[in-house]
DNA sequence: TTGTCTTTGGCTAAATGGATGCTGATTCGA
DNA sequence: TCGAATCAGCATCCATTTAGCCAAAGACAA
């Protein structure tokens, strides 16, 4: 059984808010209402919704500086985010996707559009980002804390690859395509091409030095993490 | 050889469609132009496309009608669609995306946007080849892993042998055709030559080292991979 | 701004796939 | 039993595909 989605919503016409609420109830979401950023905020680190939907214009600071804001606080990043503005300014709009949001609404919208589209966000996979620690033969990643060791002495890792390793660390011995990797690391929404891979993954190896080796290539497939390393072929003398 | 994936374009005006083709060919797509629906029904009777791109504005039935119906259509059902909605008719943005839209781009939309978005629903759609594992003898294989073991040694081998050794793991004791296996194992759409089956046997047979008696040549017949192999031969005795 | 990190595209080396022709083995009829 | 016909094994060549790698451009934060 699938929780129900989260729904905050940062409006300070109550009115609106309450309309939006009785729809997304209906629905089977549940909304969170908040009048201003501040107490947005405070909803936030109480609990982390599943979307935000942000009025474009709000008392105190405006939407898009909040947007921004939790766009690029570490916890919120991850949360889509749909502007609502109010006619069809065309500035609204690039300055809402600039400051971060998923995807802007115009008002007045309809209640079936604003439901779609925030139903579209959700389906939308999150990357797996597993926050616990493991270790595979001498290969130790904490995910509380960002840090790596080979044989226990840290290492230096750059944010992606250290996303794409703790990934591969906790499905390890297993073969993934870069398709799977995308839409598993970096999230099923983004447009990238499969040969980046590639190239995190030397990284990857290049960081993990002589662990590198633990990352292999299964040709015409994509990557595994292994912890028995082939040491030669072996295939008949 | 890979097959490309095919696109249909529902859109009636030609020059939009026109553009999106030579874009799509020249990114190693297929398209297929439709200029309203009912032709587009006929060519997913014909082939069915791996992505549908349909047009909202439509003459005739609109988009969302033939996305709804082609949704609920069992053959069609896990074709993914993609909306071109027009951005001048904000309002009329009722989204498609609950009549089963996978993805919604608004015109005019970038080429590079475009095709990021088909590649990303492409990825996503893609079903799972099969990854359980068989034991044959001393023969195990992997298909979570990738991996193939004889007597729990790993051995080295290239992509079209593992096929070949997955598909006679699963159907062993039994005599495959030079046809038959280029059917099953390379797919019915190859045009290729019967002798190169021998040449990959003979490939395989390597790769297994000491195993490799056990891919049985089954003269004038074909192949049959066997864990009772015959030690001796078995003429006139 | 600067420096770090990400993404892309191109180039290259290596691996792989497939065809072909030769050779040895097997079958079968005379 | 011999010899022709057939069939599979095998080596090798060439074209294609694929992954590694690099450099440059873009994004982003300090």
């Amino acid at each position: 059984m699938r929780h129900l989605p989260k729904v905050l919503i940062v409006e300070d016409e109550s009115s609106i808010a309450e309309l939006i609420s009785v729809n997304l109830r209906h629905n089977g979401m549940t909304p969170i209402w908040a009048e201003d950023g501040e107490s947005a905020q405070r909803e936030i680190d109480a609990v982390l919704p599943d979307v935000i939907l942000l009025d474009w214009m709000l008392p105190g600071q405006s939407g898009v500086t909040w947007a921004r804001k939790w766009r690029n606080d570490s916890r919120t990043k991850s949360v889509p985010i749909l502007m609502l503005t109010a006619k069809s300014a065309e500035n609204d709009k690039v300055s809402g996707l600039d400051a971060g949001a998923d995807d802007y609404i115009t008002k007045p919208f309809s209640t079936q559009e604003l439901l779609a589209r925030i139903r579209a966000v959700l389906r939308r996979r999150t990357p797996e980002q597993a926050t616990d620690s493991v270790t595979i033969g001498c290969l130790q990643l904490d995910g509380a804390t960002h840090r790596v060791t080979v044989m226990d002495a840290p290492i230096k890792i750059g944010p992606t690859e250290f996303k794409l390793l703790n990934f591969l660390m906790h499905h390890s011995e297993r073969v993934h395509t870069r398709s799977q990797l995308l839409d598993k690391v970096w999230g099923d929404h983004v447009f990238i091409e499969e040969r980046t891979v590639d190239v995190h993954v030397k990284r990857l190896r290049e960081a993990l030095g002589v662990a590198g080796v633990m990352v292999e290539t299964v040709r015409g497939t994509g990557y595994r993490l292994t912890a028995q390393v082939q040491l030669g072929s072996v295939n008949q003398a």
